[in-house]
DNA sequence: CAGTATTTTAGACTTGTTCCAATCTTGGAG
DNA sequence: CTCCAAGATTGGAACAAGTCTAAAATACTG
C-alpha cells in the first residue's frame, strides 16, 4: 500500500470516462462529473456552486463548455423540461424518461418499457426520419400533493 | 344582405370565442388570432410581426401578454420544445403530439391514439399525480433529408 | 355615454446561455 | 524530464427569450 496510485473507491474512474470519450482529463471536468453523480438533473448553475464547493472555484462558462462537450461525446444528457433550465444527468443510453413536477419542477426518471430509441412511433411520420420519442410526464409530486390540497395553497400555487 | 353585419366567412368567429373564453375582445386579440389560424406554431416573434402587417402595429409585449391570457383561458396551447422558443397553436384539447425536425425546427402535429391525457402512463409514478404525458418525436423532416444525403450537408449540419 | 376595470405600450430588467480573445493546462514528442 | 501545440479555461461582453413596471389607451357595464 502505502505510496500506489489511489484509486478512489467512492466513484467510478472519471479520469477513464473522460479518456475513453477522447476528452481530456481536467480539473474542471472531473469536478463537473463527480457533482453530477451527486446531483441528478442538475442545471448549469447547480452544478457550477457544487463543482466550485469542491474545487475552489470554476467560471459559469467553464460549466457551460465542459456541459456542451460532455453531451457532444455522449457521456451527458441534456434535457430541456418546459419553463426550466436545461438539467444534466450521467445515466445516458438507457432512453429513460421523465416526471416533472408542476408546481416546484422536482424531476423524476422513469424507466422506459423499450429502453431503446425511439421507443415509440407516430402512427403517421408525415416523412420524417424519426431518431427519438421523448417523453415528459407532468404532474404533482408526493410533497407538493401534501401542502397542495387546501386553498390556501392552491392561492400558493397562483402567486408563486 | 347590405347592411347586415358581416360575419366572415374566411374565419371562424374568433369575437364569440373569446367571448366565450371571458375576454374581451381588442383588436390585437383578434390579430393574434387571426395570425394563429394561418401560422401553425408560431413562435411570439413571427405572431407579432404577422399581427403587424395586419393591423399596422402591435408591441412584442402585447403579444406575449395576448398569448398568456389564451393560454391561461384555454384556446391556445403553447409547447415548448428544446432549443426552441415557445410555439403556439389553436389546436386545443385534442391532446395531439409534435414531431420537430432537429435540422430546421420545422413541427408538425401527430394525432393522439387516445386523444385525451394523460395518454400514457409510466410503469411506475414514484407517487406524482399525473395529468398529462407530452410525447415529441425527434427527427430530419423530408425536406432536410433531401438536403441532408450527402457528406456535404453532414459538414452544413455541423456548422449551423 | 361615463366610469371603471382591463388592456396595451415603451422601456428597463432578468435569466439562461453563447461568443470572444487572451491566458493557462494537458498530453505527447523528443 | 522539458517543451510545445492543441485544447481548455476565463472574464467580459453580447445575446435571445421572456417578464415587470407604471402610465396611457380602450372596452365593456350600467
Ligand atoms: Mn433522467
Ligand atoms: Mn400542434
Ligand atoms: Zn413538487
Ligand atoms: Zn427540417
Amino acid at each position: 500500500m502505502g505510496s500506489e496510485a489511489r484509486t478512489n473507491q467512492d466513484e467510478p474512474d472519471f479520469a477513464e470516462l473522460l479518456r475513453g470519450a477522447k476528452l481530456r482529463v481536467t480539473a474542471s471536468r472531473l469536478g463537473v462529473l463527480r457533482s453530477l453523480a451527486r446531483l441528478s438533473h442538475a442545471d448549469a448553475e447547480t452544478i457550477a456552486s457544487e463543482v466550485t464547493s469542491q474545487l475552489g472555484s470554476v467560471s459559469t462558462q467553464t460549466v457551460y463548455s465542459v456541459l456542451a462537450a460532455f453531451v457532444e461525446a455522449g457521456i451527458v444528457r441534456r434535457i430541456e423540461p418546459a419553463g426550466h433550465p436545461a438539467l444534466h444527468e450521467l445515466r445516458v443510453g438507457d432512453n429513460h424518461h421523465h416526471i416533472v413536477c408542476r408546481t416546484c419542477g422536482t424531476t423524476t426518471d422513469v424507466d422506459c418499457v423499450v429502453g431503446k430509441r425511439p421507443c415509440l412511433t407516430p402512427s403517421e411520420t408525415h416523412g420524417y426520419l424519426l431518431d427519438e420519442a421523448e417523453v415528459t410526464f407532468w404532474g404533482i409530486c408526493p410533497g407538493c400533493q401534501e401542502r397542495g390540497g387546501t386553498l390556501q395553497s392552491r392561492a400558493l400555487l397562483q402567486g408563486a
